[in-house]
This record gives structure tokens, C-alpha cells and sequence, in this order.
RNA sequence: GCCGGGGUGGCGGAAUGGUAGACGCUACGGACUUAAAAUCCGUUGGGCUAACGCCCGUGAGGGUUCGAGUCCCUCCCCCGGCACCA
């Protein structure tokens, strides 16, 4: 008897699938297709760890599963390669990151390759090849020329450590996403994209696709819709007028004062009617001072100054209302101005009492002496001229009517969300294809000369001054005006790490057209993807910014759907065995090369499913990979007790039924732990019995091939079966058969179990009873009762009710 | 503060309103061995009992029900997201 030597086994194998191009994938149209796509890896130069397998092992489990059930899969693999790190480390060491990326990418493939995924190898990308980027700098070039790509200075996110600015996306708590630096505020000229336009369609089309819950739910707290008006006030003596967005209109009888953000542009325009400029002027710098940080920190003591000759008019009555500049308005959302109902808004109520302003309740229910009064389910309107005896509901619809029709206001929908901070001042990322012309601006260059690709530098470093390192390649950034033929600049930022991976996934559907980012017959066969699995932390991030991509491509007519994924689920993290988040620094990470050589890739693959629950973070444990490399060995020694058989036998034939419904229901949902729990169920059935026929067999490793491909493709062999295992059906069963005709049930009385009894299924309630009767526990429990009620559900309770 | 998701043995975790703790790990006992490892067999929520059994038990407290981990109400705690967003 041969021992399990996994080692030998599973090399062998990967061999004869990669001989044998098991896994590539080519357009048969004959099948119905299936698009499994995991997140593709930035390729770091410490190689994978053991959380990386944990999706890609998930999906395979489902993509080897689609295959035997006749589908087309595509279940690419590829490198989301530009990035900091490989930068960082060319800083050190001079190397070129093209160097490091290809000897990094190397490592994370054998690694992924002795895992045994079946990734069709042949359609692999990677976001730094030229022949890739070109069509990233494409997309940018379609973005630049619908007026979606704009310039512009405006103060963004800087992280001092990594020297670059930061998407809002990329600041997590006020610090840097990447490095946890805290972020300060520089005004910088920036190339961004219009996401915002996108913002309604992002919250809209959520509703036709099928992701998880909390991804859905973060997203559109993140696109933040609020609806409301856009209201205008004039201000006193001036063909001024200030606009603000408010929520509740209905409470404008209530606005007792009006504040700006610091930044409003109304102070520079109307500086000499302000009596006390200086003052103001004062408290910008003050407020300019200030970093993201410490407005992250729950400071929010008001401060504020009045300014002086300046008043406005309520519209709604004409009364005339102070202007304030205060720093808890921002700028960067709605009009950057704030009509202040102190009764009905908490913030405006704090500033009321820090300044001693007037409260005036226009939304009876509450005490507005006390603390503001936010309620809008109940509550009616008060003090508010035409509004009174309304509910809220009704107030907001009247006076916006009313608004609109006085030409003083006009419905509002505003997001939180802001436009994508595009630009990065580092060497490692795509060249934005666009170059300077003092007469023509800003001019992409031609298709023909896509890529346009990075030049050779010597020095990486990034500048503090936010300059990136090629803008000191001057034969680089030297260029002629694609329009007018004169002199021009090459723009010398490049782009996020985020522009590559927004829209890979088409890529893979056909890598290698150098004539379009993908053929229409390719996409229109293979998108969308038909289940998407990543990480919780690129919901705001990646996820959002593909989404936006892929409807600007299907604007203008590259693909075909307005969505790029029908379904998207997310994992959980993997933590070191102490609990905590693996990493270097803390000393726990475990490599998967080691898991691997000493217990196999089936065992890893096996124990991350295994696990615990696919959607939550889960601590390692070695004593937990040791029972699944136990359970595989004893798998592989099942194979001495395999006897003749081409059907189910009748012990197991119920059991056989059930674990396939089980299986391949759970497979399908994200239970991957209950699925091999059900497996090794059987397998603890078939122990106990001492057999197994060949039809059993046949079926047991089919059910645990997606989960362990190797061990299961050797016992094939071994055991004579024809063909090769990953060429088999999915074996299906039937509904009849899962239900056990003799079941053990339990009898209770009163509610608490008592004894069993085992049943026919189609027994009647008369026989169950029969049966209870005769049990000598129930006997006793009922002994000299009355019953009551007797309740009998076939194959689950018998429940008899005595007083 | 708002919005999600949770709270079940020593641990990871199972349970269409129907025998709570499947499956795995750990620990303990036994077999095998000169011995250990590995392997195999058994026990493993707490308490009481010589035993048959009985009582308690799914964050806390109420409720609905013949029956609640599961449904309803109140509260506590943990994790994640958003947060001076008008």
C-alpha cells in the first residue's frame, strides 16, 4: 500500500494540467459561459501569504465545479503591479521596478501554481506590460476628451511620508491608507475625474446586481445622496445673493442666521463692505492651519466670527439674518453656505448657544431650549406663516413649490461624494498621455503613439516638492504639440495604482488584441462577470472606480452592460494564530510554501475552507491544518476498501443523496466549512460501516475534487476509473431520495425532550404515538397526568402536552 | 451620533420555529510500541446521581408559542462602515 506522498502527487499532477492545458479557456459558444474573477494581487516582493489563498481557493472550488457541470469558465489570474513598494525599493537599491515586478510576479506564480488553482495561465496580465497600460491610457484619453479629466488646483490630501496626494478614498481616519501617516491638506494642481457625474448611476444600478449586502450599503453611504433645495438668499443692499442646500426646507422659517465656510468666495468679493475684514481674514488662516487630523478628532467645539456689514434676508419673510464664517461648513459640499436652524439641527444649536443667536421652533415636539429637535416623523409646523399645522412631509413639498415658483429656490440632490484625485507624483504608474501647449492647453496625444512609455531616470526619488521624478527628464517631458506642432511639456505626474484595475477584468477576455482593449465578441460573450470576490477594504476604492469606468465605456459603445459584475462577495481576513493581523512586524505570518511542503496543497486548500465562516476573520491554527491533513490521509487510505459497485448501496444510498444536495448547495453559498464537514460526515459513515463501493467512491471524490484536486485526481487513477476526474459530470441527486425512511426522533412532553423513538417516515400520528406510548422515560414523565394536546411533525417532534 | 453585522463549549464553528453544540481542533483515558511520535478506539457544555436519570445552559431581562439560539420588545457588549455632509 502506497503511502499519501503529497509531494510527489501534486506535482505530478500540475504538470499533467499544464501539459494538457486542462484549464485554458477558449470562446465555445456551444457552452454557457461562466466568469469567475478573483482580485488580482500587487505582486510584493514578501510573496503571498496564507490570507491570499482564501478567495482564490474559494472560487476555484466554484469554477472547478462550474466546469464539471458543463459550463465555459474563465478564471483568470494577473498583476496589479505599479505601486510604492517596488518604487520604494528601487529608491534603495537603484534597481529598476520593471526588474523587481518580474522577479516578484515570478515568485507569486510558482506559488500560485503549487497551489494547484486553475487559472488559465495563458490569459494573464499585468498592469505594467506596455501592451497593457496602452489601453489604460487609452481609456484615460476617451475620459480626457468627454470632458470627464480635468485639471485643476485645488487643495487635496497629501501624505508627507509616501509623497503623494491621496483620493478621499485612500484616507482612512485622517491618515494615509498605505503607510498610516496622517495626511495633511496642500493646495496642488491635480488632474481628477468626474465620478460625481457618474454618482446617481453608482447608487442606482446598485439595485440590479447582486452583491452582499454590506458592500451595497457602503457604497451608497459613501456616494451619500441627500435630497433637498437649493435656496437663495439675497443679501442686504447688494445684487449679492448667497445659495445655499439645505434638507429641510420646511424649516426655513426657523433660519435665525446664515454661515459660510472660511473659503467662500462671496468674503473676497464683497471684502470692502466687510467692516471687520481683519478679523475675518484672521480666522481663515486660522482655519487653513488646521489638518485633516485635527478635524478627524472630535473637537467640535463651535468658533465662528460675525461678519460685520453684511446681513441677509430670509426669503421665506424678509427678516434680515446675520452672516457668520464658521469651519464646521465646508466648502467641498453643497454651496459651501448654510441657512442655521438652531431649533432643529444640532450643530446650528450649539452655534447658537456658543454665540447667544435666536432659536425659534418651527417643528413642535420637542423643547428647543433644551437641545435641538431633529425628529421628522412626527411633529408639526409651528411659527411658520403658510407651513402651519403641516407635518413635515407635507412642509417640505409646499415650500419648495413655493421656492420654485418664486424663482427663490429649486430642488436639490447632492452627494458626498467627490471627484477622484487621479494624479500621482511618482515614477511607478502609467504616464497620463497628455502634453502642454502654451497656445493649444492641454492636448492627449495620438492613439498611434499609445504607449506612451516611462523613461529611463536615475534617481526615483520623489521631489517635496510634489514633483514627480520625471519631471527632471526634460529629453522625456520635451515634446511637440500633437495640434499645432510647437513646443510642449509631457504632463509628468502618472496615474493611481487604481487605474490599471479598473477594468482588467475585460482585459482577461481577450489579452492579447493589440487592436482594442478587448474584442466586442469576446466581451459580449464573456461580461459580465458573473461572481466577483475581494476584499471588504476595496468597496469604496476599487470596486467604485471600475464601476464608474465601465459605464463611461459603456457610454461610449466599448462594452456591452452597464454593470461589469453580477455578483460580488467578500472574505474574511485570515489572522496569525495570537490573533491579531498577520504581518512581519508582529512575527506571525505563516508562508504557504511551508504549509505546503510539509502537509500538501490539498491540506491548505482543505483547512482555509475549513476554516470558518468564508465571510469573517478567522485566526490560524496549525492544529487545525494537521485534522485536515489527518482527514486526507485517511481519504487516501479508503482506497484498500473499495469494492465492486455501480450503484449506491442501500445503507449509504440516502446519505449518498443527502451529502451531494448538501455539497453542492453550500459550495454555492459561501459554505465551503459545511460542505467538507458534510463530507466528512460520510466519510465517518462509510468508516463505521467498513465499505464503500465504487459508485460511492466515484462520487465522494468528485464532491471533494474543487477542494482538493490533487489527492482526488490520484485516487481516480489509482482505482482504475475511467477517464480523468475533472473531465466527470457533478453527480446530482434526488430530492426523494435525501429523506431517510426510518429516522430517530425525539419525544417531548411539555416541551422538553424525554426520549427517542425511530419512525417510519409515512408512519401515521397513531403509530408515533404507538411508539412514544411504549417508551418507558415518556411513561414516567407523563404518569399521572392529563394530556392535554398531542403534536406530531413527521420526521422532526413528537410532543405531548400534559397538565 | 447614524447605518450594517455579530454575541452559542477550552478553541474554530453547526443548527427550514422542532432532540442545541454537526464537523474539526484541544484535553483526557485506552490500544499498539522497549519508549516516543504517528495511527486506531473511546470520553469531552456545567451541575447533581452508584445508576436509570434529573436540573441548568445559546450576552441580560421580558413576551409570543405545544415548542425559541432562531420570532417580537427593552437593554448591554464586540466588530465594520460613515461622521460638523447642512
Amino acid at each position: 500500500m502506497a503511502r499519501y506522498n503529497h509531494q510527489s502527487l501534486e506535482q505530478k499532477w500540475q504538470k499533467i494540467w499544464d501539459e494538457n492545458e486542462t484549464f485554458k479557456t477558449t470562446e465555445d459558444t456551444s457552452k454557457p459561459k461562466f466568469y469567475a474573477l478573483v482580485e488580482f494581487p500587487y505582486p510584493s516582493g514578501e510573496g503571498l501569504h496564507v490570507g491570499h489563498p482564501r478567495p482564490y481557493t474559494a472560487l476555484d472550488v466554484v469554477a472547478r465545479k462550474r466546469r464539471m457541470e458543463g459550463y465555459n469558465v474563465l478564471f483568470p489570474m494577473g498583476w496589479d503591479a505599479f505601486g510604492l513598494p517596488a518604487e520604494n525599493y528601487a529608491i534603495k537599491t537603484k534597481i529598476h521596478p520593471a526588474v523587481v515586478t518580474e522577479r516578484n510576479v515570478a515568485r507569486f506564480k510558482e506559488q500560485m501554481r503549487s497551489l494547484g488553482f486553475s487559472f488559465d495561465w495563458s490569459r494573464e496580465v499585468n498592469t505594467t506590460d506596455p501592451n497593457y497600460f496602452k489601453w489604460t491610457q487609452w481609456i484615460f484619453i476617451k475620459l480626457f476628451e468627454q470632458g470627464l479629466a480635468y485639471k485643476k488646483e485645488m487643495p487635496i490630501n497629501w501624505c508627507p511620508s509616501c509623497k503623494i496626494g491621496l483620493a478621499n478614498e485612500e484616507v482612512v481616519d485622517g491618515s494615509c491608507e498605505r503607510c498610516g501617516h496622517g495626511v495633511e491638506t496642500r493646495v496642488k494642481n491635480q488632474w481628477m475625474l468626474k465620478i460625481t457625474e457618474y454618482a446617481e448611476r453608482l447608487i442606482e444600478d446598485l439595485d440590479e446586481v447582486d452583491y452582499i449586502e454590506r458592500v451595497k450599503i457602503q457604497q451608497r453611504n459613501w456616494i451619500g445622496r441627500s435630497e433637498g433645495a437649493d435656496v437663495s438668499f439675497a443679501i442686504k443692499d447688494t445684487a449679492e445673493s448667497l445659495t445655499v442646500f439645505t434638507t429641510r426646507p420646511d424649516t426655513l422659517f426657523g433660519a435665525t442666521y446664515m454661515v459660510i465656510s472660511p473659503e467662500h468666495p462671496i468674503l473676497e468679493k464683497l471684502q470692502d463692505r466687510i467692516a471687520n475684514l481683519e478679523v475675518i481674514k484672521a480666522y481663515q488662516a486660522e482655519a487653513r492651519k488646521k489638518t485633516e487630523f485635527e478635524r478627524a478628532e472630535l473637537n467640535h467645539e463651535k468658533t465662528g466670527v460675525r461678519i460685520e456689514g453684511l446681513a441677509a434676508l430670509n426669503p421665506v419673510n424678509s427678516e434680515e439674518i446675520t452672516i457668520w464664517v464658521s469651519d464646521y461648513v465646508l466648502m467641498s459640499y453643497g454651496t459651501g453656505a448654510i441657512m442655521a436652524v438652531p431649533g432643529h439641527d444640532e450643530r446650528d444649536w450649539e452655534f447658537a448657544k456658543t454665540f447667544d443667536l435666536p432659536i425659534i421652533e418651527v417643528v413642535a415636539g420637542g423643547d428647543v431650549t433644551q437641545e435641538a429637535y431633529t425628529q421628522t416623523e412626527t411633529g408639526t409646523m409651528v411659527n411658520s406663516g403658510f407651513l402651519n399645522g403641516l407635518d413635515v412631509d407635507s412642509a417640505k413639498k409646499k415650500i419648495t413649490a413655493w421656492l420654485e415658483e418664486k424663482g427663490l429656490g429649486v430642488p436639490k440632490v447632492n452627494y458626498k461624494l467627490r471627484d477622484w484625485v487621479f494624479s500621482r507624483q511618482r515614477y511607478w504608474g502609467e504616464p497620463i498621455p497628455l502634453v502642454h501647449c502654451s497656445d493649444c492647453g492641454w492636448v492627449a496625444i495620438p492613439e498611434e503613439e499609445l504607449p506612451l512609455r516611462l523613461p529611463q531616470v536615475e534617481n526615483y526619488e520623489p521631489t517635496d516638492t510634489g514633483e514627480s521624478p520625471l519631471a527632471k527628464m526634460r529629453d522625456w517631458v520635451e515634446t511637440t504639440c500633437p495640434t499645432c506642432g510647437g513646443y510642449a511639456e509631457r504632463e509628468t505626474d502618472t496615474m493611481p495604482q487604481w487605474a490599471g484595475s479598473s477594468w482588467y477584468f475585460l482585459r482577461y477576455t481577450d489579452p492579447h488584441n493589440d487592436q482594442a482593449l478587448a474584442s466586442r465578441e469576446n466581451l459580449d460573450y464573456w461580461m459580465a462577470v458573473d461572481w466577483y470576490n475581494g476584499g471588504m477594504e476595496h468597496t469604496t476604492l476599487h470596486l467604485l472606480y471600475s464601476r464608474f469606468w465601465h459605464k463611461f465605456l459603456y457610454d461610449i459603445g466599448v462594452v456591452p452592460g452597464t454593470e461589469p459584475y453580477k455578483k460580488r462577495t467578500s472574505h474574511g481576513m485570515i489572522l496569525g494564530e495570537n490573533n491579531e493581523k498577520m504581518s512581519k512586524s508582529r512575527g506571525n505570518v505563516v508562508n504557504p510554501d511551508d504549509v505546503v511542503k510539509e502537509y500538501g496543497a490539498d491540506t491548505l486548500r482543505m483547512y482555509e475552507m475549513f476554516i470558518g465562516d468564508f465571510e469573517k476573520s478567522v485566526p490560524w491554527s496549525t492544529d487545525g491544518v494537521r485534522g485536515c491533513k489527518r482527514f486526507l490521509d485517511r481519504v487516501w487510505k479508503l482506497k484498500d476498501t473499495v469494492k465492486a459497485g455501480s450503484a449506491y448501496s442501500e445503507a449509504l444510498e440516502a446519505k449518498m443523496h443527502q451529502t451531494i444536495k448538501k455539497v453542492s448547495h453550500d459550495y454555492e453559498s459561501l459554505k465551503f466549512n459545511t460542505a467538507i464537514a458534510a463530507l466528512m460526515t460520510l466519510f465517518n459513515e462509510v468508516n463505521q460501516l467498513g465499505t464503500i463501493n465504487e459508485a460511492e467512491m466515484k462520487t465522494f471524490l468528485i464532491l471533494l475534487n474543487p477542494v482538493a484536486p490533487h489527492i482526488t485526481e490520484e485516487l481516480w487513477q489509482v482505482l482504475g476509473f475511467e477517464g480523468m476526474l475533472h473531465e466527470q459530470s457533478w453527480p446530482s441527486y434526488d430530492e426523494e431520495k435525501t429523506i431517510a425512511q426510518t429516522i430517530a426522533i425525539g419525544v417531548q412532553v411539555n416541551g422538553k425532550v424525554r426520549g427517542d423513538i425511530t419512525v417510519n417516515l409515512n408512519d401515521s400520528q397513531e403509530a408515533a404515538r404507538e411508539k412514544a406510548m411504549a417508551n418507558d422515560n415518556i411513561q414516567r414523565a407523563i404518569a399521572g397526568k392529563t394530556i392535554v394536546k398531542e403534536i406530531y411533525v413527521p420526521g422532526r417532534i413528537y410532543n405531548i402536552v400534559v397538565k
